[in-house]
RNA sequence: GGAUCGGUAGUUCAGUUGGUUAGAAUGCCGCCCUGUCACGGCGGAGGUCGCGGGUUCGAGUCCCGUCCGGUCCGCCA
């Protein structure tokens, strides 16, 4: 027997016991006649006291960090307790010890503050594992994964697996691919979620499933993203979209309270697509804070149903214009060419198909140093806006804003005012083409609320977003997709739109900066029956209510420019299902690596995944991917044409 | 595909306008120490400044190329 206990467990109780335990060296504290070593092993920290009797063994058998050692003795309390750990009463006075094995002397300390690079962490992570930093993390995915299981399962749901090996359907992300040896010239793919598997085990009747499941893409990585990542899968059948919103609602409270303890008893507020990009410029607000978008001036073709709170009623180029972006200290000329158009004095904005605004709380003292340098962040490319302009709302009642010379104080307090601004804040104005600008204001609003520790990594703030345009599109291919997936459905009420309108687009009028002239065609107006869930800023889940017919399934392929010959290359199996009745079904998945991460206060899902991959997809401890033997590739029947 | 930051001792980093022998902390090795738990004290070893080329009397420092890593944009149905 290799221990009694391990080394986590021993409190002053166990005082007196004999016991053996097993673990590795942390640290050596020697002082001449004794020595104390800390041993560790998943459980915790137990010190252990060699006396002047066993300096001779010690000799002989010198020990070094991460030796892993085997000590027999007698557990005593401590004459200095240890207050930090749960053994911190206890040492055990050992009577003898084994060396079960060396090791190495470690390329970096195992401590929760370890001195080691990501890098070197990686190439190592079989020690970076044992540091308890990253153990706390992997506990915590076991228990969402518990967590997940306990809910799904009590909910009726049954975990099926689907295969690995499938056919590529070059629709959305890259495949990953796996050549046949014994078709050769044939390749797998592997599946970038288990989509057609569960559509076609609610055809089979299996009408609750769900699977915590490894997908995989090959695509570029980022922080929050890794080329295979797990997902919590899920499929009911006769549901509509309220259904699956309040069991995935459940499940999500449910695994707050099993993994964080808390008790999330509020009902998670609903949010359509549409006022989400108004409100907050993203599809995916952080609403832990406020600091809402206020819009001065947008294009009507985006936000059919949206008026500015100040909107005059007055629109120029297609855009709805807010009284207050008139200039009133410089003198306006109406441009006679453009009908309808409406000069406003103030030619950032006069050019610019959106402005928006948001209020900074308690910026105004800003240097001009500081707004700089926030220009300056908004120039950037990932930004990409062509500047900033500021109100200062000061705390005497004053205002001080860049463009001073284009707007009085009235006018300026007026939109300060609307855009909730209080005494001390900094308004934050953007002006440019639609999406970039919408874009920009959202991660202006972002940055500055995390400048001001307004995203706190122990607050948990859920939210449904609903209804999402149906399609987008897309520019290079010069061609409609699916926002979410082929197999959605679009609002009931819109399937006639859908059927009735011809998808192609006239190509876009050359050197036009607008970007978002297909934004005028009626497919960008129709919205899906999908939604996403969002936490903290974060899309952990998104699904829909799929179609369930052929024939609509038929049109949206279309839709999507597949011809029939390509749709039943590539989903003839699911059309071919749907003709044998299959039920109304809808799901969802979560990001499971994802949902990991926020939990622990993190956005780097790497940290959160045992064996991860680094930016470049490799991984570094087995240096893969590699090249393949000789032998391998005559098996394949596949040669090499690098370029 | 693009942008950007970084690569100097085992490790994490500093290294000024180009200028004598490239530093610190930590780790490692040795000696001392009977109550430490970030132990302490004294001493020591440890460097192809990622790689290749160039400019220069002289390059860790400047230039070009390249490799590796981080972050982001594109991409991610």
């Amino acid at each position: 027997m290799y221990r009694t206990h391990t080394c986590g467990e021993l409190r002053l109780e166990n005082k007196g016991t004999e016991v053996t335990l097993a673990g590795w060296v942390q640290t050596i504290r020697k002082f001449g006649a004794i020595t104390f070593i800390d041993l560790r092993d998943r459980y915790g920290i137990t010190q252990l006291l060699f006396g002047e009797d066993l300096n001779k063994q010690l000799e002989e058998n010198p020990l070094g960090r991460e030796f892993v050692l085997q000590a027999t003795g007698t557990v005593n309390e401590r004459s200095n307790k240890n207050p930090n750990i749960p053994t911190g009463n206890i040492e055990i006075v050992v009577t003898s010890f084994k060396i079960l094995n060396k090791s190495a002397v470690p390329p970096f300390t195992i401590e929760d503050k370890t001195d080691g690079g990501d890098d070197l962490r990686m190439k190592y992570r079989y020690m970076d594992l044992r540091r308890n930093a990253v153990k706390k993390n992997i506990e915590l995915r076991y228990a969402v994964n518990r967590a997940a299981r306990n809910y799904l399962h009590n909910q009726g749901f049954m975990d099926i697996e689907t295969p690995f090996l499938i056919k590529s359907t070059p629709e959305g992300a890259r495949d990953f691919v796996v050549p046949s040896r014994m078709n050769p010239g044939q390749f797998y793919a592997l599946p970038q979620s288990p989509q057609t598997f569960k559509q076609l085990l609610m055809v089979s009747g299996y009408d609750r499933y769900y699977q915590i499941v490894k997908c995989f893409r090959d695509e570029d990585l980022r922080a929050d993203r890794q080329p295979e990542f797990t997902q919590i899968d899920c499929e009911m059948a006769f549901v509509e979209q309220e259904d699956i919103l309040n069991m995935f609602e459940g499940m999500v409270k449910s695994i707050i309270k099993d993994v964080k303890g808390i008790d999330y008893t509020e009902t998670l507020q609903r949010m359509t697509w549409e006022d989400a990009m108004w409100n907050y410029g993203n599809d995916k607000p952080d609403i832990r804070f406020e600091m809402k978008v206020l819009n001065l001036k947008f294009p009507t073709h985006a936000f059919a149903d949206k008026t500015s709170p100040l909107a005059s009623g007055e629109t120029e180029g297609g855009a709805s214009v807010s009284a207050l972006l008139k200039s009133d200290l410089m003198p306006v000329t109406d441009d006679e060419s453009i009908p309808g158009k409406i000069s406003l004095g103030f030619k950032v904005f006069d050019e610019a198909e959106t402005v928006v605004a948001i209020a900074v709380p308690a910026c105004s003292e800003y240097s001009r140093k500081q707004t700089d340098e926030l220009t300056e962040w908004v120039k950037r490319p990932q930004i990409g806006m062509k500047g900033l302009v500021f109100i200062k709302v000061n705390a005497d009642g004053t205002f001080k804003s860049s463009v001073d010379k284009f707007y009085s104080e009235e006018k300026l307090k007026a939109i300060a005012e609307a855009a909730n601004a209080k005494a001390g804040d900094l308004v934050l104005i953007l002006a440019g083409a639609e999406e970039r600008t919408r874009k920009a204001i959202s991660d202006l609003r972002m940055e500055m609320a995390t400048r001001l520790g307004l995203r706190k990594d122990d607050e948990f703030k859920l939210l449904w977003v609903l209804d999402f345009p149906l399609f987008e599109y897309d520019e290079e291919g010069n061609r409609w997709v699916a926002r979410h997936h082929p197999f959605t459905s679009p609002k009931p009420t819109q399937i006639e739109t859908m059927i009735n309108n011809n998808p192609v687009i006239p190509a876009r009028p050359a050197g036009g900066e607008n970007a978002s002239q297909y934004l005028k065609h009626p497919y960008a107006n129709i919205k899906a029956n999908a939604y996403d869930m969002v936490l903290n800023g974060n899309e952990i889940g998104g699904g829909s209510i799929r179609i369930h017919q052929r024939e609509l399934q038929e049109k949206m392929f279309a839709a999507l420019g597949m011809d029939e010959a390509e749709q039943l290359h590539k989903f003839g199996f699911l059309l071919g299902a749907f003709e044998y009745g299959a039920p109304p079904h809808g799901g969802i998945a979560f990001g499971f690596d994802r949902l990991c991460a926020i939990l622990g206060g993190s956005e780097i899902i790497r940290d959160f995944i045992a064996f991860p991959k680094n930016n470049s997809g490799r991984d570094v401890m087995l240096d893969a991917p590699a090249t393949i033997d000789e032998k391998q590739f005559e098996e394949l029947q596949i040669k090499l044409n690098l370029k």
